[in-house]
Parts: C-alpha cells; structure tokens; sequence
DNA sequence: CTGTTAGCGCGTTCAC
DNA sequence: GTGAACGCGCTAACAG
C-alpha cells in the first residue's frame, strides 16, 4: 500500500467515505471491537450472522481491506512463495529463455489459486549464500529454485537446514533437498534413438554441461550410442543464449564440421542451429537432423519446425507448488520425476 | 519465514548457535538493547563503530537477519511492487511471449536494485475490479501493468484515484496514470517505409487490433502509405500466440493469398508467417517480405534473421521503475516515449 | 552514544 | 455472541 502517516504521500486510494486505515477506525465507525471487525472480515471465529454482514458491507462502503502484511506478520506466514533463478553459469538466460518464463507462468497460476504471491527473484550468485540470505530474510514461506545451473554446493548446503526448498532440475540420489524434474538421462537416450533411426552417424552434442541437467542429457544420449558412434561424437560447449549459441554454431559449422545428427541440449540451441546451418547452406533436414530438448510454444513455428524431446512444463510447476506447500504443512514428500516424450517435426 | 510458534513445522534454519528469532534475542545476547540492534543492522542513527561491528559479527554468527515483514510493517511499507499481466485480449499470451518475459526480467533486475521485491501476477480479467483489488489488498507499495490489453477502462477508474501506477502500453493524451511505450505509430510508419523501399505494394498487416499497442502500429502503418495502396492494405486479425497465429497465418495462405510485404504486430507473429510462407512454398524474402516487432532475442536467430522494429525493452524497464519509484516518492513525474529502431535482418 | 517505550495493524486467548 | 488485552518483530522518538 502507499506509505503512510507522515510521509509526502498525497495520492490514496481515496473512498467516498472517511479514511479507514485500520480494523480500529471500522471499529469505531461501526460500535464494535476490533475483534468483531476481525471475525467478520475473515470468517473465522464465531459471530452472528447479521453483525458479519453489516461489518462486511461498511467495509465495502469504505472500500477497507484487512492488511495483508499486518495480517501475515501476527500469523508468523508472509503468504508469499519467492522463485529463484540462479544465473550461475550462464548470466543472461533465464528469463530471455521461453522454457523458465513459461515455467514461471504456470507456477503463479498454480501459486495463486493456492492463495500464495509469487516473489520473484533474478540471482546472480557472486556470494556464495545468497540462497541462505534470502532465506533468511524472512520475505517467503517456501522457495522454488528453477535450475541448479552450477549452483549445487549452495542448494546442498541450505537444503541441509532449510526444509521448505524445492528444485527444478535434475534429480540426484541423495540430494538434501526436493526436485521435481525431467528424466534427463531418458530424454537424451531418446535423442539418441530417434537419430539412430534416421540413419545418422556422424553425430554432435551442443550443451553446456556445467549445469547438471545438460550433463545429464549428454549422458543419457551418450550412453544410447554404440561404442563406436559414441567415442566420435563431438562434444561442443555452448552457452545458451540465443545470440552466443548462434554465434558457437556459426563458428563450429564455418570450421568445416558437418555432422549429420545434431542433438542439441535446449531448443533454443537447436533453432540456433539451424539458423547458423542455413547460412552455410547446411540444408535442414535433408544434410542434417537436429533434435532439441523442451518443446517449447517456439519450436512448433521454427522453420523448419523442431523435433525435440518434450518436457511437461504445465505438470512441472503443478508438482513443484504442490511438493512445497506440502512440505510446509509438515508433510513427508519424496521427489519427482517426469518423463520426456519425443515429438518428431520437420527438422529430423 | 517458516510458520513460528505453534505450528507443525519441524524445518528451521538452524544455525550453530542457539535461536535467535528477533532483536529481542541478539539483545540479550549482545547484553545491549533492541534499538542499538536495530541501530546496528540497519546502518540508520548513530552508533559505536565498534559497538556496531559486534553486533554484526554476533548476528552473522547466529545466522541472524531482520525480519522484513516486521520491519516493512513498522515502515508503513511493504517493499514489493506489483508486477500484473492482464491476459485480456488474448489468454495464454503474454508469459509464453518472449517480449514480456524479457521485460519481466529488466523490471527484476532494475526493481532489485532499488532495494524492492517483485511480487507477480497473472489477471485473467474476470471481475471488472482485479486492479482495485489488488491495489486495495496492500501487498505492494505500487503497481506496474505489463500492456493495456483490453483493459482500458479499468486501467482509467483506477489511475484516477491510484497514483503509484505505471502502465507498459500505447501512450494517450490524458490518460489518468503514467505510461511507458514505444512510439507504435512511428514503429508501424518504419515498416511501412521499409517494405516501400523494398519495392513491395501488395501489403498486408497481422495483428490484433484489439489492444491498443497494435492499433497504434497498424494506424502508423497505414498513414504511412499513399492512398491507393493503403485502400488495398489486408488486415489479418490474428491472436498472439504463437500456435494461433501460425494457425490463422496458414490458413490464410492456405486460402490463395499472396501478399508480397508483411507487417506482423509482433515478432512471434512474424515468424509465424515465415514458417507458414515455407510451408506453401512461398520463399521468404525472395517472394515475401516479412517485418516484425520488437526485436526479441529470438528474431536473430530465426531461418531467416527477421526484420522487425526494435523496442529497448531494458530501457522501457528502468523508465518504468524510475517513474513509479519517483511517484511513491511524492514526486511530479511524466509519461514516456521511447523512440523504435528499424533493424533490417534478412526476412525482408 | 545508548536505553526505554510506544506503536505499525492485526489475530487470538480469555473473560464476560 | 462479543470485548479487552497482549504480542508478532521491528523502528523511531525521547530520555538519559
């Protein structure tokens, strides 16, 4: 709400009625205690039925609603749910990816029909607790960490102590914290299928495998290969914005490379891909297949449009709201994993 | 925070040392009183250097930091700024628009900066009060809105009586609240002019006419052509997203038309025609020039690189944050304009 | 330079 | 069914 009392504030929401800043100011107006007011604004307690109408509609008339961080403070809950997106090893993706905005999407619908605010939070961790800071300050009763980015010693460390923490990403045998993720070995196994089934042989991963959901995915794809493909694969790091990614292909095909089976760790890589192809007159699909992992809304309007290895964001952040504020009622949670589903287009 | 007191939870942050909750706690520990805490923590009044130090020392040893709800309560503040998307016009668009997530994320980063919380929420406009709502619930000390939509009317009551708000949209003399935009009408007259200069005089325009940023584009970009070819200028109605608008850009070729110069709203609804231009074989640029708007990141790395108008979506971000901190602060403070850019890639 | 104290706006016992 | 009083954790006078 605006600031208060004495500040230089001149601009109110200002009702026909009096000023009512408080329950105590309704209190007043209406000849009750402020306890009444209270018990007729949230409905809980007992009170007769009429009183609760006729606070209920004088509070309307003096457009008053209790206030919300007065309200959270005396319950010790702030009613909100801070996202974290650590740009560990790549400053700038995020949220210029499609994949972590949609992300972000749904999980303030799914937060908001649960009664919480998303707190949303871009990090870049040049101090190793800024999640135990943030933590710390009291500003969330939860906190959903989309990506482990290269950030795993500092999950690890809060997890340990803090409960009500759950993270996008890969899943890990003994990790001291909740994730909800990808099967991401799976998904870079079916990578791997899909281009062995075209016939492709002279295969390349693009990913940057600081983070562990692309070494993941690298593995998984890997380990899908017969020996002999497997030890030529070439393994080319790359970041994943969009400009630095085309600009990784572009150099990477200018070289002289040409693999005929590209499986690239995001869809944004892949249609970085095979831009920088095209411009090398690296035709797409017919000299070269291209697979990228997410499926994100772009990738069916890609030219040509993108198979990739599909991840279900919708049901991700569904399981993501739900495994936390289960963990904040106290309840015992294991961790999810999803599975990825290949959707075969045009670029394979 | 966790929930306090009498609550289930088990998880705490539990620090090495003993508990310390409040001020109160450190008080007794540090054998001083709460105001030379508060004192100390805050950097505000006057204080002992050395006095200062220890206490810091002693609450960075117990994991402690102050509580902001309390503090934000006390302040008569909360801390946060609203960040609201209304899905008006279109549901669905918005966070899966790489535009607005990219905005999403400068307001982020700038509102941090400022020492201030982004609390986010998506509107689907049911009631005709979810601005006066929001407002009234006091969760924020101001409100940003992402794109007027078909909200209009509701954006007005409330910036009559609402002063913290700023509205990402077109610019309109005598609006009652602070914009922020670009010039659409000098954006639509660049791509007007551009597709001229290409040569192109059977244009057509993509767009949703709907909000007022796109009428504003599609009116620049009609005044901006002499009288006989604007007459014959077909305007595609056309939703935001990207499967609507592929969708309604194929049927549209589907049907036998072949415009030779394209104006898309938005760059998503530009590569949505390039790639259903390829799929009726129509060549772009050869055949079909095609000029989008915004230039998101991923208009660099289309197939191929689209021609759009840029917007400085981080600039549009700090003028937002600028004005709407300025306001707060009591301050008089003016609308915005940013000027667009055309870039020429080869989709034109 | 530091301590005491009175609230910020609300929810919740415990009386009546 | 309703009211009085206390305290959530903090800041800012006002004293000393």
């Amino acid at each position: 709400m605006n600031a208060k009392g004495p500040s230089p504030q001149k601009s109110e929401v200002r009702p026909p009625k009096a000023e009512v800043r408080s329950i105590a100011d309704l209190a007043r107006i209406a000849g009750v205690s402020v306890s009444t007011i209270s018990r007729a604004l949230t409905g809980k307690g007992t009170l007769n039925e009429k009183t609760r109408e006729r606070v209920r509609a004088l509070a309307d008339e003096h457009g008053f609603r209790l206030n919300v961080a007065a309200q959270n403070l005396r319950l010790g809950r702030t009613g909100a749910i801070g996202v974290l997106l650590p740009l560990g090893h790549d400053r700038g993706q995020h949220l210029s990816d499609p994949f972590f905005s949609a992300m972000l999407g749904h999980l303030a619908d799914e937060l908001a029909e649960h009664g919480y605010d998303l707190l949303m939070s871009r990090v870049l961790p040049g101090r190793a607790n800024w999640l135990d800071d943030f933590v710390r300050s009291g500003r969330t009763d939860g906190v959903i960490v989309i990506g482990q980015s290269n950030q795993g010693a500092v999950l690890d460390a809060v997890g340990r102590h803090y409960r009500n923490l759950v993270v996008w990403g890969a899943h890990g045998t003994d990790l001291p914290y909740l994730t909800v993720g990808t099967d991401n070995v799976a998904g870079g196994a079916l990578a791997a299928e899909h281009l062995l089934a075209r016939g492709r042989r002279r295969l390349a991963f693009f990913g940057n495998v600081e983070a562990p959901e692309f070494a993941a995915r690298e593995q998984g794809f890997l380990a899908a290969l017969p020996p002999d493909l497997r030890a030529q694969v070439e393994i080319v790091p790359i970041q994943l914005t969009p400009e630095s990614s085309f600009a990784a292909a572009s150099a990477y095909f200018a070289a002289g490379n040409r693999p005929d089976g590209v499986f690239a760790a995001s869809d944004i890589i892949g249609m970085s891909i095979v831009s920088a192809a095209a411009e090398q007159g690296i035709v797409v699909p017919e000299a070269m297949s291209v697979v990228g992992f997410d499926d994100i809304l772009l990738a069916r309007i890609a030219t040509p449009p993108l198979t990739t290895v599909r991840q279900d964001i919708a049901e991700g952040a569904r399981r993501l709201v739900a495994l936390l504020l289960q963990r904040i009622a106290g309840a015992d949670v294991a961790s999810v994993l999803l599975e990825p589903r290949l959707v075969e287009r045009g670029s394979s």
